[in-house]
DNA sequence: TCGCGATATGTAAGTTTCGACATAATCACT
DNA sequence: AGTGATTATGTCGAAACTTACATATCGCGA
């Protein structure tokens, strides 16, 4: 099976939920460890739900169409255990911005300047949105290790030191460019 | 034009390359930036030729078939240049250890050190591996800012406070995780 | 000298992901 | 009362990417 169904499992194994609801999951903050677009996530379902992985139930119809619920069943969640332990693959890190910054030679200092700032922005943004985030989960100290909320604040922190390490990393280079 | 293409374009902007040496190159140091298969450069040179952003040369043919050496045209130059000046998206960052992280309550303490611990290792190992190619550069405050070396190493300074910041957070949580 | 791995270039088939299209109810605002 | 955003579920074709196949030469160690 490949990683997206995994990730439909691993929200799935917190609670039951309709595929808009895993689609919207997907965009923040799973988004921020990996995306899928609705498109691929409605068949991506079903896929799980012929291999016995997930089941689901239809209740009422807002849209056009039924409501499903899907729940995680028992094989489901002994799947994605063992994915768990599985052996990781070195990620693959693909980054647009660094592969611009590697044709920075190019360029002249103003267009530089303006492609880090724009960068160090988001990052700034997004490291805000990481601090709202945090403020929700209460003192971390108290969480259980077996809790899905002290796995949620495990990744949240390490996105917190990456949006940190990154704003760092463009203040070191903004200081590195001359000033037109 | 997809990422890929510039991402070639940026390679030959340093340098004349054949397709095995763009594919060499896509493996380390620019692999951690972006990746792709031989398979995929192949084609791309071939449809960067079409769009005139570069050309060839024939060689002498050590393999089966002839060796083509390309240059990247004026017009390459300044495609590669705008696409540097042109409006980044937000990145995709797709993290399949965090996605496992964030399931790791359900896994017992033993399994969920092993795999942490399997990421340390990788991100030691990697951050080792920077460390080497940073002594290449000499010293880097003599680095012009229009150099291709001062834009490689910045993309380097990148890659080494992402591991150091990778290795801290792993140590965070192992710090918490209960020892069996 | 025999096999193995690296060099070197490609094709073909399959998988995964993306972007656009399609549909319709409900709710808030004007 | 009408307009638009949000909720909600899906299909389809295209693009991007991976894996496997195909081929041939050179250098190195056993």
């Amino acid at each position: 099976m490949r990683t997206l169904g995994y990730a439909v499992l691993g929200l799935l194994a917190a609670e039951p939920l309709t595929g808009y609801q895993v689609s919207r999951r997907m965009a923040r903050p799973i988004g921020y460890l990996w995306t899928a677009r609705h498109s691929q996530i409605y068949p991506e379902l079903r896929s799980l739900e012929q291999a016995g992985l997930v089941r689901h139930r239809v209740e009422d119809g807002r849209g056009p169409r039924d409501t499903k619920r899907y729940w995680i069943t028992g094989k489901g969640k002994n799947a994605l255990r063992s994915w768990v332990a599985s052996p990781l693959e070195p990620p693959e890190s693909k980054s647009e911005l660094m592969l611009r910054v590697r044709a920075l030679w190019l360029v002249s200092p103003t267009v530089a300047r303006e492609l880090i700032e724009a960068a160090r922005d988001r990052h700034v943004q997004r490291r805000a949105a990481y601090a709202v985030e945090e403020a929700t989960f209460g003192d971390p100290g108290l969480l259980a290790f077996d809790s899905a909320a002290f796995s949620s604040y495990a990744t949240l922190r390490c996105g917190i030191g990456h949006e940190d390490q990154a704003v760092g990393w463009c203040d070191w280079l903004l200081a590195r460019i001359p000033r037109g």
